[in-house]
DNA sequence: ATACTAATATCA
DNA sequence: GATATTAGTATG
């Protein structure tokens, strides 16, 4: 009798090399994870295809076939990912936990009824359900919670589950303790955080099929769920959904793809959702917050902590209100500066400025992560001492608690909040008003709700809009409107916004979707949702070479039709960790001719970002 | 990705 | 001329 030899196609995890043939005297199911011989080594890979006996070189054979395997749709999800995002099967596959058949009891579980909908809220709450893919657009308390609670009931009924992805799931305990009221021991919580043993614990659940909703960052999109009838998108405007490595996937983007692939329904949500969100989707719309309050808007120019603002902040404290102070840069994120010649004390190894420790008395490289001691002569011109520039939030606190008598200043920044039990430990004292000043950081944005705030201040706005980005105004009107939704939850309030360009924000901050329509036309036939970007990446220790490859990839791009090179040069931080950078920025109208040529193009020694959200 | 090889720079 | 560093290539 003679021997049958099976030949597969396989692709190796967290690899980026192409799929490679072996051998099996068995057959073996696609998507299957196998141990294979590579140059003296044993990897795991995966199947991804049944092919032919190889006519140019003898394939190795596969050593065994392990216990677990991914679907066809996840293969399916893989290669997508690969093509659209330009990485390899075998990375795209690595972001992903294959989903084993286990054959489990059905588990038995009562559904609640849906929660108490006011008129609006059940007004949206139909809308949504007549939909297979919308976007909720809802200000900040207007009570998007229950309308999602409802819609994962609804989804239970129908016996399937739900994803529901956040931003960043450890900055968010109201939204977990809600979903955790309400469904209990069927709701996990999933993000890159968790600790082996808990991810094992949780995975163990998933696969016995006992949970129903799995509330998680980014990569809970990838979790292996069976029967998935919902997606949710809370924060759809969030660019942490983005991946900054590869594949370099954007989570909403995918859960629509998938949401389409598996028939399931996927809303986004945001109270400032993006431009292309709002242009592309089917919107609902709650204009009202649930308790309308007075939220009234002081535009004033300045720099730093000035005296008007410590005077508002000391009559709040006064009057035993609580206040919001945001303040754009990292906590201690400042700089050593020379008045003699201007320059910032750069790391030696990254061209950014060093940002200094007070607290410990060092300098550190956010890049890098390079570490010194302080310095007080200019490395340029010799002149001493160093001064420091900005405003950090550890010194906004020296101010605040200095000036005002009895002021305790809850810092929030990701300096200070590193673990999920300072967060909760920060907002348990703010609320129960042993702190009485929350001042932070971007994170001071997310979701959290504050009842008591009655004044919220915002400082160096300017920064942001002045960022070289298509999406700056974005960005900087999204923060106000994100932040001003903090305050004023049952109370009137007062919203401080330090800024030269309060005719810009004042035009848009009570109306959100105007601003939207007037971005679509600032946008027109220049940036998304009209055309799609990519960016090159190039990085070398060498300047010369960083910046041959750069030309070199420029000049092959330029014969292809239907793109644009937008611009290309160094990229705005020059050097991270001694190596050289540069990017092509690149746009084109339809995807298809710009996912093609830069195919043509791809190789090892450049990165390929497409629909980038940041240019740095 | 990574092992391996070829090419090139570095240095006493 | 030997050794360290980097670039290039194949892996099945």
């Amino acid at each position: 009798m003679e021997m049958v030899i099976y030949y597969y196609d396989i692709s190796l995890l967290k690899s980026s090399a192409p799929t490679l043939t072996y051998s099996s005297k068995f057959k073996v199911k696609v998507g299957s994870l196998v141990e294979v011989p590579l140059k003296s080594k044993v990897k795991i890979g995966v199947v991804v295809k049944e092919c032919n006996r190889p006519k140019e070189f003898e394939a190795l054979e596969i050593r065994e076939v392990l216990n677990s395997a991914y679907t066809e749709m996840q293969i399916k999800v893989a290669k997508f990912i690969s093509t659209y995002y330009f990485s390899s099967i075998g990375e795209a596959l690595a972001i992903q936990r294959p989903l084993i058949d286990f054959p489990t009891e059905p588990v038995k579980f009562d559904i609640e009824d849906r929660p108490k909908l006011s008129e609006a809220q059940y007004e949206a709450f139909k809308l949504l359900m007549e939909k297979d893919l919308a976007l909720l657009f809802g200000v900040t308390g207007s009570g998007k919670t229950e309308i999602f609670i409802s819609l994962i009931v609804e989804t239970l009924k129908r016996g399937m589950r739900t994803i529901f992805l956040i931003p960043e799931i450890s900055l968010t305990p109201q939204m977990e303790s809600r979903l955790k009221n309400y469904f209990g021991d069927r709701v996990a919580v999933w993000h890159s955080k968790l600790k082996r043993a808990k991810r094992e614990r949780i995975l163990e659940r998933i696969y016995r099929g006992e949970i129903y909703i799995v509330a998680g960052a980014r990569s809970a999109l990838f979790i292996p769920l069976k029967n998935v009838g919902l997606i949710i998108v809370d924060e759809e405007h969030d660019d942490s959904y983005k991946s900054m490595s590869r594949p370099r996937y954007h989570a909403r983007d995918m859960a629509i793809y998938m949401g389409n692939l598996i028939g399931a329904k996927v809303i986004l949500s945001s109270a400032t959702p993006t431009v292309t969100s709002y242009y592309k989707y089917d919107s609902v719309i709650l204009k009202e917050p649930y308790v309308k309050t007075d939220k009234r808007y002081i535009f004033l120019k300045g720099n730093s902590i000035t005296e008007p603002i410590i005077d508002m902040v000391e009559k709040n404290f006064l009057r035993g209100e609580q206040s919001l102070i945001f303040i754009p840069t990292r906590g201690n994120f400042k700089y050593l500066y020379c008045k003699n010649c201007g320059e910032t004390h750069k790391c030696l190894n990254c061209s950014v400025g060093m940002s200094l420790h007070t607290r410990f008395k060092y300098l550190k490289c956010h890049y890098c992560n390079r570490t010194q001691a302080i310095q007080d002569i200019c490395m340029d011109c010799g002149h001493y001492p160093l001064t420091t520039k900005r405003l950090g939030t550890a010194e906004a606190k020296e101010i605040i608690e200095s000036r005002v008598d009895g002021v305790v200043v809850e810092q929030f920044d990701g300096d200070t909040i590193t673990t999920d039990r300072k967060l909760r430990n920060a907002l348990k004292r703010f609320e129960n008003g042993e702190s009485h000043i929350l001042l932070g950081t971007q994170m001071l944005s997310k979701g959290h709700d504050y009842a008591n705030i009655t004044l919220s201040v915002i400082l160096g706005l300017d920064h942001l809009l002045g960022i070289s980005d298509y999406r700056a105004r974005e960005k900087a009107m999204s923060l106000l409107v994100q932040i001003a939704g903090r305050s004023g939850r049952v109370k009137s309030s007062n919203i401080v916004v330090q800024t030269i360009n309060g005719d810009f924000f004042k035009l848009y901050v009570d109306n959100y979707e105007e601003f939207l329509k007037d971005e679509i036309e600032f946008l027109k036939e220049l940036y998304p949702p009209f055309r799609t970007l990519a960016r090159v990446l190039i990085a070398s220790r060498s300047d010369k070479r960083a910046l041959e490859l750069t030309e070199m990839s420029v000049s092959k791009l330029k014969r292809f039709k239907d793109i644009e090179i937008v611009g290309y040069g160094k990229a705005p931080i020059e050097r991270i960790a001694n190596r050289y950078r540069y990017q092509i920025l690149l746009r084109s109208i339809e995807r298809v001719p710009l996912i093609k040529a830069l195919h043509k193009i791809n190789n090892p020694h450049i990165e390929i970002d497409i629909d980038p959200v940041e240019f740095n």
